[in-house]
DNA sequence: GTCTATATACGGATAGAC
DNA sequence: GTCTATCCGTATATAGAC
């Protein structure tokens, strides 16, 4: 089960160069506004061989949602549950790498948040959020730290919210942010990259406050 | 306290119930997914009515994407340019009314950050930003306290964006946090509601940090 | 204004040659 | 495995009766 990066296709095989064109115009433009003929356009290849190598535009769909919700959750799992880390250290490299994972793949999280609109039940027990998130060592040491008196006594989730929403927010809205700021895109990853700095350091304030 | 879309309007005329209907559907389904049948059917009406009335489905969607916009920005110019109140006010009042906004209708961002992410020039502009949060008393007021070192010289941009983020995610991520959190709606929404009292502490917390 | 019936276009999928 | 040509369901839009 190894992971290749989506940026790096040294695999070019046919199937390889199809689930890339997938990939692409499916988290650009959303199920139903995605034509196969898009894809086999896009992957290079003729539509015909398409459905020769996934049967339907469904199943072929159903693979790249699989793997983007993956890609997204599976790669933060490593920080999450990293034991050797405090609570701080993780805040921070949750953040470092999320930043970065959305700076190459900003379509990403408004693509599943959309697709998981309809169809929540099914896809989402796939991705095994009970192990990964709900009993990690990241949530583990959240609840210490409120029995502790640390940080005050509220649900956990509200941190995930402030945390997550801070990181992907800003990609998710980025049309309308680079409007009303009169941002280019470099000044837009400019602002994100410093977001690195910052954002641990409002949570920790946060955090703190009773 | 739930407002229902599907509920009989004030305005009972045709015109009126397919833009309703249309709300309702484009809302949760998107434009590509969605089909002008449904709309007629929501509506109780034939489908050639809405032709009728519209000329075609993109011209509808055209009218009800724009409306929907409106309502986001417009219903929060009133806050941003309210000039008898503090920042700190201004935070709250903002606080409130999105989350009671997006109490009643969960699926607005979604919608409108989804079909924003192709066509971003043509229908923000029409939002007259510039006017409503570019130069909103708000923004002055963010400025002035940067300037009287009241808060850190950072861009204005991240207290929006944190702000937003943390309003706005919950309600665009609910599903994948409800799995997380084993919520159900009603717990959701109870988080929610705690959240109009923590919010603005949060920031007010994040606003002091140097 | 509102309906039924229909024209027309588009997109997913397959047949069959190579 | 890969292509060209084509089928066929579905969805938008219109014609025309009432």
């Amino acid at each position: 089960m190894k992971k290749r990066p989506t940026d790096t296709p040294i695999d070019t095989s046919t199937e390889e160069k199809i689930k890339s064109a997938a990939r692409t115009i499916f988290t650009q433009k959303g199920y139903a506004a995605t034509r196969t003929r898009d894809i086999a356009e896009e992957a290079g290849i003729n539509l015909a061989l398409l459905n020769y190598y996934f049967r339907s535009k469904e199943k072929l769909f159903d693979i790249i949602m699989l793997e983007s919700m993956q890609d997204f959750i599976h790669s933060i799992t490593g920080v999450f549950n990293d034991e050797t880390t405090s609570l701080k250290e993780k805040i921070q490299n949750m953040v470092n790498h999320y930043l970065d994972m959305l700076t190459n793949q900003p379509n990403l999280p408004l693509f599943v948040l959309s697709e998981l609109r309809d169809n929540p039940g099914d896809l989402i027990s796939k991705l095994h959020l009970k192990e990964n998130l709900v009993q990690s060592h990241f949530l583990k040491q959240i609840q210490q730290a409120i029995q502790e008196g640390r940080i005050p006594p509220i649900h956990p989730l509200h941190f995930i919210m402030n945390l997550m929403g801070m990181i992907v927010f800003p990609f998710v809205a980025s049309p309308i942010l680079k409007s009303i700021g009169e941002l280019d895109q470099s000044a837009f990853l400019e602002l994100m990259q410093q977001r690195k700095k910052y954002i641990p350091i409002w949570i920790e304030a946060m955090m703190k406050v009773k």
